[in-house]
DNA sequence: GACAAATTAGGACAAATGTCCTAATTTAAA
DNA sequence: TTTAAATTAGGACATTTGTCCTAATTTGTC
Protein backbone atom coordinates (compact mmCIF):
# COMPACT_ATOMS: atom_id res chain seq x y z
CA UNK A 1 0.00 0.00 0.00
CA UNK A 2 2.16 2.67 -0.93
CA UNK A 3 1.11 6.39 -0.84
CA UNK A 4 0.25 6.64 -4.91
CA UNK A 5 -1.88 3.07 -4.53
CA UNK A 6 -3.64 4.22 -1.42
CA UNK A 7 -4.51 7.30 -3.66
CA UNK A 8 -5.54 5.59 -6.21
CA UNK A 9 -7.58 3.61 -4.21
CA UNK A 10 -9.32 6.46 -3.09
CA UNK A 11 -10.20 7.86 -6.34
CA UNK A 12 -11.16 4.63 -7.52
CA UNK A 13 -13.69 4.30 -4.91
CA UNK A 14 -14.54 7.78 -4.97
CA UNK A 15 -15.59 7.49 -9.10
CA UNK A 16 -18.01 4.27 -8.25
CA UNK A 17 -19.55 5.71 -5.26
CA UNK A 18 -20.31 9.39 -7.03
CA UNK A 19 -21.71 7.19 -10.23
CA UNK A 20 -23.87 5.37 -7.64
CA UNK A 21 -25.04 7.31 -5.22
CA UNK A 22 -24.45 10.96 -6.39
CA UNK A 23 -21.57 13.26 -5.24
CA UNK A 24 -23.52 14.98 -2.83
CA UNK A 25 -24.99 11.96 -0.94
CA UNK A 26 -21.62 10.78 -1.00
CA UNK A 27 -20.15 10.81 1.75
CA UNK A 28 -16.18 10.79 3.29
CA UNK A 29 -17.15 7.86 5.64
CA UNK A 30 -18.96 5.97 2.37
CA UNK A 31 -15.36 6.33 1.00
CA UNK A 32 -13.63 5.07 4.03
CA UNK A 33 -16.24 2.49 4.49
CA UNK A 34 -15.00 1.20 0.88
CA UNK A 35 -11.46 1.78 0.99
CA UNK A 36 -10.46 0.95 4.60
CA UNK A 37 -9.07 4.17 5.70
CA UNK A 38 -9.16 6.65 8.36
CA UNK A 39 -11.73 10.06 7.84
CA UNK A 40 -8.65 12.41 8.66
CA UNK A 41 -6.77 10.80 5.92
CA UNK A 42 -8.12 11.81 2.99
CA UNK A 43 -7.17 14.86 4.26
CA UNK A 44 -3.34 13.75 3.51
CA UNK A 45 -3.94 13.18 -0.17
CA UNK A 46 -6.92 15.80 -0.64
CA UNK A 47 -7.10 19.33 0.12
CA UNK A 48 -10.77 19.27 -0.01
CA UNK A 49 -14.35 16.94 -1.10
CA UNK A 50 -13.92 19.17 -4.61
CA UNK A 51 -10.41 18.77 -5.07
CA UNK A 52 -11.31 14.32 -4.77
CA UNK A 53 -14.08 14.97 -7.53
CA UNK A 54 -11.97 16.79 -9.94
CA UNK A 55 -9.31 13.93 -9.17
CA UNK A 56 -11.77 12.07 -10.15
CA UNK A 57 -13.46 14.20 -13.29
CA UNK A 58 -9.95 14.25 -14.40
CA UNK A 59 -9.19 10.35 -14.18
CA UNK A 60 -12.41 9.50 -16.55
CA UNK A 61 -11.53 12.08 -18.53
CA UNK A 62 -8.11 10.65 -19.05
CA UNK A 63 -10.25 7.02 -19.37
CA UNK A 64 -12.03 8.70 -22.08
CA UNK A 65 -8.83 9.99 -24.33
CA UNK A 66 -7.24 6.61 -23.88
CA UNK A 67 -10.21 4.89 -25.30
CA UNK A 68 -11.04 6.97 -27.95
CA UNK A 69 -7.18 6.62 -28.93
CA UNK A 70 -7.45 2.98 -28.54
CA UNK A 71 -10.21 2.87 -31.28
CA UNK A 72 -8.42 5.17 -33.31
CA UNK A 73 -5.50 3.02 -33.56
CA UNK A 74 -7.76 -0.24 -33.66
CA UNK A 75 -10.12 0.97 -36.18
CA UNK A 76 -9.76 2.79 -39.70
CA UNK A 77 -12.91 2.97 -40.35
CA UNK A 78 -14.19 5.71 -38.79
CA UNK A 79 -17.77 3.97 -39.13
CA UNK A 80 -16.79 0.79 -36.83
CA UNK A 81 -15.00 3.87 -34.40
CA UNK A 82 -18.37 5.31 -33.97
CA UNK A 83 -19.83 1.91 -33.58
CA UNK A 84 -17.62 0.84 -30.97
CA UNK A 85 -18.53 4.60 -29.56
CA UNK A 86 -22.10 3.81 -29.47
CA UNK A 87 -21.65 0.22 -28.24
CA UNK A 88 -20.88 1.43 -24.83
CA UNK A 89 -24.21 1.84 -23.97
CA UNK A 90 -24.77 -1.81 -24.79
CA UNK A 91 -21.63 -3.32 -22.60
CA UNK A 92 -22.34 -0.99 -19.74
CA UNK A 93 -26.53 -0.84 -19.77
CA UNK A 94 -26.70 -2.84 -16.71
CA UNK A 95 -25.19 -0.18 -14.37
CA UNK A 96 -27.15 2.22 -16.91
CA UNK A 97 -30.27 0.80 -16.26
CA UNK A 98 -29.34 1.10 -12.53
CA UNK A 99 -27.48 4.33 -12.11
CA UNK A 100 -28.03 6.28 -15.60
CA UNK A 101 -24.91 7.66 -17.46
CA UNK A 102 -22.01 8.33 -15.22
CA UNK A 103 -21.12 11.76 -17.23
CA UNK A 104 -24.64 13.13 -17.70
CA UNK A 105 -25.85 12.21 -14.53
CA UNK A 106 -22.64 14.19 -12.62
CA UNK A 107 -23.18 16.47 -15.25
CA UNK A 108 -26.32 17.76 -13.94
CA UNK A 109 -25.90 17.29 -10.60
CA UNK A 110 -23.18 19.80 -10.62
CA UNK A 111 -25.13 22.20 -12.89
CA UNK A 112 -27.54 22.07 -9.72
CA UNK A 113 -25.21 22.60 -7.38
CA UNK A 114 -23.52 25.64 -9.09
CA UNK A 115 -20.25 23.81 -8.63
CA UNK A 116 -16.95 24.96 -9.77
CA UNK A 117 -16.09 21.24 -11.84
CA UNK A 118 -19.17 21.36 -13.92
CA UNK A 119 -16.40 23.04 -16.57
CA UNK A 120 -14.18 19.94 -16.13
CA UNK A 121 -17.16 18.18 -16.39
CA UNK A 122 -17.77 19.47 -19.53
CA UNK A 123 -14.50 18.71 -21.18
CA UNK A 124 -15.49 15.11 -21.42
CA UNK A 125 -18.51 15.96 -23.14
CA UNK A 126 -16.25 18.23 -25.47
CA UNK A 127 -13.63 15.48 -26.32
CA UNK A 128 -16.82 13.00 -27.45
CA UNK A 129 -18.20 15.77 -29.49
CA UNK A 130 -14.58 16.59 -31.47
CA UNK A 131 -14.02 12.95 -31.64
CA UNK A 132 -16.90 12.70 -32.93
CA UNK A 133 -16.94 15.54 -35.06
CA UNK A 134 -13.61 14.31 -36.62
CA UNK A 135 -15.05 10.80 -37.68
CA UNK A 136 -18.37 11.86 -38.73
CA UNK A 137 -15.82 14.96 -40.92
CA UNK A 138 -13.24 11.14 -42.54
CA UNK A 139 -17.00 9.70 -43.70
CA UNK A 140 -17.60 12.97 -46.04
CA UNK A 141 -19.95 14.27 -43.96
CA UNK A 142 -17.84 17.43 -43.28
CA UNK A 143 -19.85 20.19 -43.58
CA UNK A 144 -22.78 18.98 -40.80
CA UNK A 145 -20.22 16.77 -38.70
CA UNK A 146 -20.94 18.80 -35.55
CA UNK A 147 -24.49 18.31 -35.53
CA UNK A 148 -24.28 14.51 -36.61
CA UNK A 149 -21.75 14.22 -33.31
CA UNK A 150 -24.51 16.37 -31.32
CA UNK A 151 -27.47 14.09 -32.44
CA UNK A 152 -25.38 10.92 -31.67
CA UNK A 153 -24.27 12.38 -27.82
CA UNK A 154 -27.67 13.04 -27.36
CA UNK A 155 -29.51 10.06 -28.28
CA UNK A 156 -26.84 8.34 -26.08
CA UNK A 157 -28.10 10.68 -23.19
CA UNK A 158 -31.86 10.34 -23.60
CA UNK A 159 -31.24 6.37 -23.98
CA UNK A 160 -29.60 6.05 -20.68
CA UNK A 161 -32.25 8.50 -18.74
CA UNK A 162 -35.33 6.57 -20.27
CA UNK A 163 -33.73 3.38 -19.84
CA UNK A 164 -33.01 4.32 -16.02
CA UNK A 165 -36.74 5.44 -15.62
CA UNK A 166 -38.22 2.94 -17.25
CA UNK A 167 -35.86 0.39 -15.82
CA UNK A 168 -35.87 -1.34 -19.09
CA UNK A 169 -32.33 -2.46 -20.38
CA UNK A 170 -33.93 -3.75 -23.42
CA UNK A 171 -34.74 -0.10 -24.73
CA UNK A 172 -31.05 0.94 -24.65
CA UNK A 173 -30.30 -2.42 -26.92
CA UNK A 174 -33.33 -0.84 -29.31
CA UNK A 175 -31.83 2.26 -29.23
CA UNK A 176 -28.43 1.33 -29.85
CA UNK A 177 -29.43 -0.73 -32.95
CA UNK A 178 -31.37 1.97 -34.61
CA UNK A 179 -28.51 4.69 -33.90
CA UNK A 180 -26.22 1.95 -35.76
CA UNK A 181 -28.88 2.12 -38.49
CA UNK A 182 -28.77 5.51 -38.55
CA UNK A 183 -25.29 5.89 -38.67
CA UNK A 184 -25.27 3.47 -41.57
CA UNK A 185 -28.02 5.83 -43.30
CA UNK A 186 -25.46 8.51 -42.50
CA UNK A 187 -22.50 7.13 -44.86
CA UNK A 188 -24.77 6.72 -47.93
CA UNK A 189 -26.18 10.33 -48.37
CA UNK A 190 -24.68 12.71 -50.29
CA UNK A 191 -22.00 14.60 -48.79
CA UNK A 192 -24.28 18.20 -48.77
CA UNK A 193 -21.42 20.59 -49.72
CA UNK A 194 -20.50 19.44 -53.32
CA UNK A 195 -23.03 16.68 -54.35
CA UNK A 196 -21.03 15.60 -57.18
CA UNK A 197 -20.39 12.06 -57.17
CA UNK A 198 -21.06 9.23 -59.62
CA UNK B 1 -53.10 33.41 4.10
CA UNK B 2 -55.32 30.23 4.60
CA UNK B 3 -53.74 26.72 5.83
CA UNK B 4 -54.50 25.95 1.85
CA UNK B 5 -52.62 28.61 0.55
CA UNK B 6 -49.78 27.92 3.14
CA UNK B 7 -49.38 24.15 2.29
CA UNK B 8 -49.90 25.39 -1.70
CA UNK B 9 -46.95 28.19 -1.26
CA UNK B 10 -45.17 25.68 0.64
CA UNK B 11 -45.31 22.64 -2.50
CA UNK B 12 -44.62 25.97 -4.89
CA UNK B 13 -41.88 27.30 -3.73
CA UNK B 14 -40.62 23.02 -3.10
CA UNK B 15 -41.44 22.56 -6.73
CA UNK B 16 -39.22 25.06 -8.00
CA UNK B 17 -36.05 24.46 -5.45
CA UNK B 18 -36.10 20.80 -5.93
CA UNK B 19 -35.79 21.82 -9.65
CA UNK B 20 -32.94 24.52 -9.33
CA UNK B 21 -31.30 22.80 -6.32
CA UNK B 22 -31.76 19.13 -6.62
CA UNK B 23 -34.18 17.52 -3.51
CA UNK B 24 -31.07 16.59 -1.68
CA UNK B 25 -29.46 20.01 -1.95
CA UNK B 26 -32.43 21.87 -1.11
CA UNK B 27 -32.98 22.61 2.87
CA UNK B 28 -35.79 23.35 4.50
CA UNK B 29 -33.63 26.25 5.67
CA UNK B 30 -34.11 27.62 1.26
CA UNK B 31 -37.52 27.04 1.38
CA UNK B 32 -38.29 28.91 4.59
CA UNK B 33 -36.52 31.82 3.10
CA UNK B 34 -38.50 31.57 0.16
CA UNK B 35 -42.04 31.32 1.62
CA UNK B 36 -41.36 33.46 4.45
CA UNK B 37 -41.95 31.13 7.17
CA UNK B 38 -41.12 29.07 10.69
CA UNK B 39 -38.78 25.85 10.05
CA UNK B 40 -41.11 23.85 12.61
CA UNK B 41 -44.37 24.89 10.51
CA UNK B 42 -43.52 22.74 8.08
CA UNK B 43 -43.96 19.72 9.84
CA UNK B 44 -47.75 21.04 10.37
CA UNK B 45 -48.55 20.70 6.79
CA UNK B 46 -45.61 17.61 6.21
CA UNK B 47 -44.39 15.04 8.40
CA UNK B 48 -41.65 14.80 6.70
CA UNK B 49 -39.19 16.01 3.93
CA UNK B 50 -40.15 12.93 1.35
CA UNK B 51 -43.96 13.41 1.90
CA UNK B 52 -42.85 17.19 0.98
CA UNK B 53 -41.17 15.50 -2.39
CA UNK B 54 -44.50 13.13 -2.80
CA UNK B 55 -46.78 16.66 -2.49
CA UNK B 56 -44.61 18.01 -5.27
CA UNK B 57 -44.21 15.19 -7.75
CA UNK B 58 -48.33 14.54 -6.90
CA UNK B 59 -48.33 18.39 -8.09
CA UNK B 60 -46.50 17.69 -10.94
CA UNK B 61 -48.14 15.05 -12.17
CA UNK B 62 -51.54 17.02 -12.26
CA UNK B 63 -50.07 19.67 -13.78
CA UNK B 64 -48.45 17.55 -16.45
CA UNK B 65 -52.26 15.87 -17.03
CA UNK B 66 -54.32 19.05 -17.17
CA UNK B 67 -51.62 20.25 -20.04
CA UNK B 68 -52.30 17.06 -22.13
CA UNK B 69 -56.03 17.37 -21.71
CA UNK B 70 -56.04 20.69 -22.83
CA UNK B 71 -53.89 19.77 -25.94
CA UNK B 72 -56.72 16.75 -26.72
CA UNK B 73 -58.89 19.64 -26.54
CA UNK B 74 -57.56 22.16 -27.82
CA UNK B 75 -56.07 20.22 -31.60
CA UNK B 76 -58.10 17.24 -33.22
CA UNK B 77 -54.62 16.73 -35.42
CA UNK B 78 -52.54 14.61 -33.13
CA UNK B 79 -49.73 15.71 -35.49
CA UNK B 80 -50.30 19.31 -33.92
CA UNK B 81 -50.83 17.62 -30.59
CA UNK B 82 -47.44 15.74 -30.42
CA UNK B 83 -45.87 19.19 -31.65
CA UNK B 84 -47.62 21.23 -28.50
CA UNK B 85 -45.31 18.02 -26.65
CA UNK B 86 -42.37 18.46 -28.56
CA UNK B 87 -42.56 22.65 -28.50
CA UNK B 88 -42.23 22.47 -24.27
CA UNK B 89 -38.57 22.45 -25.05
CA UNK B 90 -38.55 25.45 -26.82
CA UNK B 91 -40.74 27.30 -24.19
CA UNK B 92 -38.83 26.52 -21.09
CA UNK B 93 -35.29 26.39 -23.31
CA UNK B 94 -34.21 29.13 -20.38
CA UNK B 95 -34.72 27.39 -18.05
CA UNK B 96 -33.89 24.04 -19.44
CA UNK B 97 -30.42 25.14 -20.15
CA UNK B 98 -29.68 25.98 -16.72
CA UNK B 99 -31.21 22.96 -14.88
CA UNK B 100 -31.86 20.55 -16.85
CA UNK B 101 -35.28 18.66 -17.82
CA UNK B 102 -37.21 19.06 -14.38
CA UNK B 103 -38.69 15.50 -14.88
CA UNK B 104 -35.42 13.93 -15.87
CA UNK B 105 -33.00 15.52 -13.28
CA UNK B 106 -35.08 14.34 -10.69
CA UNK B 107 -35.65 10.86 -11.90
CA UNK B 108 -31.89 10.48 -12.49
CA UNK B 109 -31.23 11.70 -8.73
CA UNK B 110 -33.71 9.92 -6.77
CA UNK B 111 -32.38 6.70 -8.59
CA UNK B 112 -29.32 7.47 -7.33
CA UNK B 113 -30.78 7.89 -3.53
CA UNK B 114 -32.73 4.81 -3.99
CA UNK B 115 -35.59 6.90 -3.07
CA UNK B 116 -39.30 5.36 -2.77
CA UNK B 117 -40.70 8.60 -4.12
CA UNK B 118 -38.87 7.67 -7.84
CA UNK B 119 -42.10 5.10 -8.76
CA UNK B 120 -44.20 8.28 -8.85
CA UNK B 121 -42.14 10.31 -10.65
CA UNK B 122 -41.54 7.13 -12.82
CA UNK B 123 -45.66 7.99 -13.75
CA UNK B 124 -44.82 10.90 -14.79
CA UNK B 125 -43.17 9.72 -17.85
CA UNK B 126 -45.29 6.64 -18.50
CA UNK B 127 -47.89 9.54 -18.33
CA UNK B 128 -46.36 11.19 -21.22
CA UNK B 129 -45.71 7.73 -22.76
CA UNK B 130 -49.20 6.73 -23.06
CA UNK B 131 -50.38 9.79 -24.09
CA UNK B 132 -48.13 10.58 -27.04
CA UNK B 133 -48.34 6.33 -27.64
CA UNK B 134 -52.33 7.24 -28.23
CA UNK B 135 -51.24 9.94 -30.48
CA UNK B 136 -49.15 7.82 -32.59
CA UNK B 137 -52.02 5.23 -32.91
CA UNK B 138 -54.31 8.37 -33.89
CA UNK B 139 -51.53 8.96 -36.85
CA UNK B 140 -51.74 5.14 -37.98
CA UNK B 141 -49.09 4.01 -36.54
CA UNK B 142 -50.28 1.55 -34.27
CA UNK B 143 -47.81 -1.24 -34.80
CA UNK B 144 -44.93 0.63 -33.76
CA UNK B 145 -46.66 3.76 -31.70
CA UNK B 146 -45.13 2.67 -28.51
CA UNK B 147 -41.32 2.86 -29.86
CA UNK B 148 -42.29 6.19 -31.59
CA UNK B 149 -43.43 7.23 -28.12
CA UNK B 150 -40.20 6.13 -26.32
CA UNK B 151 -38.25 7.70 -29.39
CA UNK B 152 -39.42 10.78 -29.22
CA UNK B 153 -39.12 10.66 -24.61
CA UNK B 154 -35.63 10.28 -25.41
CA UNK B 155 -34.73 12.75 -27.44
CA UNK B 156 -36.25 15.33 -25.08
CA UNK B 157 -34.30 14.16 -22.30
CA UNK B 158 -30.86 13.85 -24.25
CA UNK B 159 -31.46 17.55 -26.10
CA UNK B 160 -32.07 19.06 -22.68
CA UNK B 161 -29.18 17.31 -21.26
CA UNK B 162 -26.92 18.16 -23.87
CA UNK B 163 -28.17 21.71 -24.02
CA UNK B 164 -27.30 22.06 -20.62
CA UNK B 165 -24.04 20.41 -20.21
CA UNK B 166 -22.84 22.77 -23.17
CA UNK B 167 -24.96 25.79 -22.17
CA UNK B 168 -26.32 25.92 -25.40
CA UNK B 169 -29.84 27.18 -26.12
CA UNK B 170 -29.77 26.84 -29.80
CA UNK B 171 -29.34 23.35 -29.48
CA UNK B 172 -32.48 23.24 -28.16
CA UNK B 173 -34.21 24.62 -30.98
CA UNK B 174 -32.65 22.52 -33.77
CA UNK B 175 -33.39 19.61 -31.92
CA UNK B 176 -36.99 20.91 -31.72
CA UNK B 177 -37.21 21.48 -35.55
CA UNK B 178 -35.68 18.22 -35.86
CA UNK B 179 -38.54 16.32 -34.14
CA UNK B 180 -40.54 18.74 -36.14
CA UNK B 181 -39.63 17.00 -38.83
CA UNK B 182 -39.14 13.56 -38.16
CA UNK B 183 -42.70 13.71 -36.90
CA UNK B 184 -43.96 14.89 -40.20
CA UNK B 185 -41.63 12.07 -42.07
CA UNK B 186 -43.79 9.48 -39.47
CA UNK B 187 -46.94 10.65 -40.80
CA UNK B 188 -46.33 9.59 -44.95
CA UNK B 189 -44.33 6.67 -43.95
CA UNK B 190 -47.05 3.46 -44.59
CA UNK B 191 -47.74 1.77 -41.47
CA UNK B 192 -45.42 -1.58 -40.76
CA UNK B 193 -48.30 -3.77 -40.05
CA UNK B 194 -49.65 -4.93 -43.24
CA UNK B 195 -48.44 -3.08 -45.84
CA UNK B 196 -50.77 -2.88 -48.21
CA UNK B 197 -51.95 0.42 -49.58
CA UNK B 198 -52.55 2.29 -52.94
C1' DG C 1 20.14 0.53 13.93
C1' DA C 2 19.32 5.77 13.63
C1' DC C 3 16.92 9.37 11.84
C1' DA C 4 14.04 12.19 8.98
C1' DA C 5 10.26 12.19 5.94
C1' DA C 6 6.06 10.34 4.41
C1' DT C 7 1.90 8.39 5.66
C1' DT C 8 -1.89 7.00 8.65
C1' DA C 9 -5.03 7.08 12.63
C1' DG C 10 -8.45 9.02 15.21
C1' DG C 11 -10.35 12.48 18.03
C1' DA C 12 -12.16 17.48 18.14
C1' DC C 13 -14.88 21.00 16.08
C1' DA C 14 -18.26 24.09 14.15
C1' DA C 15 -21.91 24.17 11.01
C1' DA C 16 -25.92 22.32 8.96
C1' DT C 17 -29.48 18.98 8.64
C1' DG C 18 -34.17 16.75 9.46
C1' DT C 19 -37.14 16.15 13.20
C1' DC C 20 -39.69 16.88 17.41
C1' DC C 21 -41.92 19.56 21.13
C1' DT C 22 -44.27 23.15 23.44
C1' DA C 23 -46.01 27.68 23.75
C1' DA C 24 -48.12 31.43 21.40
C1' DT C 25 -51.29 33.21 18.14
C1' DT C 26 -54.94 33.25 14.80
C1' DT C 27 -59.30 31.51 13.16
C1' DA C 28 -63.89 29.83 13.50
C1' DA C 29 -68.00 28.32 15.96
C1' DA C 30 -71.26 28.83 19.96
C1' DT D 1 -67.43 37.20 24.22
C1' DT D 2 -66.05 32.57 25.28
C1' DT D 3 -64.09 28.59 23.92
C1' DA D 4 -62.08 25.08 21.24
C1' DA D 5 -59.60 24.05 17.19
C1' DA D 6 -56.37 25.15 13.68
C1' DT D 7 -52.22 27.24 12.61
C1' DT D 8 -47.74 29.30 13.41
C1' DA D 9 -43.38 30.31 15.77
C1' DG D 10 -39.14 29.12 17.42
C1' DG D 11 -36.16 26.72 20.36
C1' DA D 12 -34.13 21.91 21.52
C1' DC D 13 -32.21 17.67 19.94
C1' DA D 14 -29.41 14.03 18.05
C1' DT D 15 -26.93 13.11 13.69
C1' DT D 16 -24.19 13.83 10.10
C1' DT D 17 -21.35 16.57 7.47
C1' DG D 18 -16.66 18.44 5.83
C1' DT D 19 -12.58 19.99 7.90
C1' DC D 20 -8.67 20.46 10.93
C1' DC D 21 -5.11 19.04 14.31
C1' DT D 22 -1.83 16.27 16.65
C1' DA D 23 0.14 12.00 17.81
C1' DA D 24 1.46 7.55 16.22
C1' DT D 25 3.32 4.58 12.78
C1' DT D 26 5.45 3.21 8.58
C1' DT D 27 8.86 3.95 5.01
C1' DG D 28 13.15 4.86 2.97
C1' DT D 29 18.08 6.42 3.44
C1' DC D 30 22.55 6.68 5.54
Amino acid sequence: MSSKSTREGIVEAADRLFYELGYEHTSFADIAGTVRISRGNFYYHFKSKDEMLSAVVERRLEEARERLARWERGESDPVARIRNFIHILTDNRAEIKRYGCPLGTLSDELAKLGHAAQTQVNAQFTLYRGWLRRQFTLLGRKADADQLAMQLLARRQGAATLANAFDDEKFIKQEVKRMCDWLNSCVGEATPDKGSET
